[in-house]
DNA sequence: AAGTGGTCTAGACCACGGC
DNA sequence: CCGTGGTCTAGACCACTTC
């Protein structure tokens, strides 16, 4: 007796499998992620607004012809992504607009992302093997081949910070070839050698503007600046590059979100 | 013919739910949570160590007699947590020992994280009502009455930092009659207050020394100082306490990471 | 009472990786 | 081939909030 339900069961799921194939088909992906894209796009595109409710659960799965489950599986991942918030027995809604805490970004990006364009002005750009410090930065070899690229970055016509970045030579072959004044050196190194990368580890401190950098700045010297310390690792966990930034105390301040 | 069956599968689940409900007040936890703490106390007691294998979903769903749904959610969300590691093909694994990055912790539990006794001197705690800077910090209105409480924070006899916290003194009354130079002031307040500290923004960059700060830190006048504003927040979102610190840059550097 | 999210079942098929 | 995780179904009951 029990064979046959379940025979009957396998029948039905298999008609459901050969329904389902056309959908998916939709574009590939699996049914959670296409609403979950669907809620981004209504959100992206203005017809939600952070606050508004999302359509719940059972109306998601009469919509998007999918399970509970299935529907559940969309939005508890969306919050999980900090997309939208949940609240039991009230219902989805979509999240405060994100505040990137603790992202990685590039200068170019930090800038954009306060409507403002970077500029920067290259000052050293040559492959030198006498940098310890940096080599081991970037596991390598004490003497291994680098490249040294200085570069002062400003925006309005004033000078902000001194950055300074270190790289495997070999590792990146005609990198200094690239137009590096202009191009955002995430943008080359995502674009034209493939690198994805992951996180950074910083120290941060505070130290005294020397001689040099208080002209390149234009502060007085002796002045407080924030010094940054920063290893930059691909996902896969390999230190991509090293990179020692001065920054003027009066136009920077850096900002972290720490979690208990 | 729909209803028969319906009614049938019905009567089984009930028999099933009799049958949890003893399953459930074992400790009164949902299924997956108590999968996930047996995953959990295994890795915690030695029994399991980072890289070794979890049971697969269709084990735990055996022994915990729970579906494969149940039990794959329980991993699912342990990998969310970050407590292992789930690998397509091959199998679930206790994830490496997690580096403690980004941490909201006191001055007390930093220096115990680095086997450091931590001391502090109060030099001020009183009810103020004229700190308008630290009120706004916290949400409250201008002239609140708030709780100011001014510490040198030292170790081997050495000035490290100073730090006044700011807080809500209507929030927390008889704070000032705790043990304020002995205590951890994060742990009175979780433990007195039963408050659940969540998340801390912070904003940094670095300063010069006055001549106050100067002589309490012992160091030069001018000196730069890594300046630290945070406001701490409770788990609901709540602002709990607004601390401005002043770090002496050779005896500090923060550390962060960032991710892409 | 109606609606929402949270937990759960007892199966199924798929894609992937190692043998 | 077989075991693994990834996706999915068509329901169910519970706890919670609002009306």
């Amino acid at each position: 007796m029990k064979s046959v339900p379940t025979k009957t069961l396998e029948k039905e799921r298999r008609a459901n499998s050969r329904e389902r194939i056309p959908a998916k088909n939709g574009n590939g992906l699996p049914a959670y992620q296409r609403i979950q894209n669907s809620i981004r796009k209504r959100i992206e595109s203005g017809q939600l607004h952070p606050g508004d409710a999302v359509a719940s659960e059972r109306d998601l799965a009469k919509i998007h012809q999918v399970s509970l489950m299935t529907a559940r599986h969309a939005l508890a991942s969306l919050e999980r992504e900090g997309v939208v918030e949940r609240r039991r027995g009230i219902g989805t809604f979509v999240a405060a607009p994100k505040i990137h805490f603790n992202k990685l970004m590039s200068y170019t990006e930090q800038m954009a992302s306060r409507s403002l364009t970077a500029a920067s002005k290259v000052l050293f750009a040559k492959v030198i093997d006498n940098e310890p410090e940096a080599a081991a930065r970037l596991s390598l070899p004490p003497t291994s081949s680098v490249i040294k690229l200085e570069r002062l970055r400003h925006a309005a016509s004033e000078a902000f910070a001194l950055e300074t970045c270190y790289l495997s030579a070999t590792e990146f072959p005609g990198l200094l070839e690239a137009p590096l004044g202009r191009e955002s050196l995430f943008g080359i190194l995502e674009r034209n050698y493939k690198l994805e990368l992951g996180y950074a580890d910083e120290e941060v401190d505070a130290t005294a503007a020397d001689p040099r950098i208080a002209e390149l700045l234009n502060v007085p010297r002796r002045d407080p600046l924030l010094r940054i310390r920063q290893v930059i690792y691909s996902t896969k966990g390999q230190a991509v590059m090293y990179v020692l930034g001065f920054y003027r105390s009066d136009r920077h301040n850096l900002v972290i979100r720490r979690f208990r």
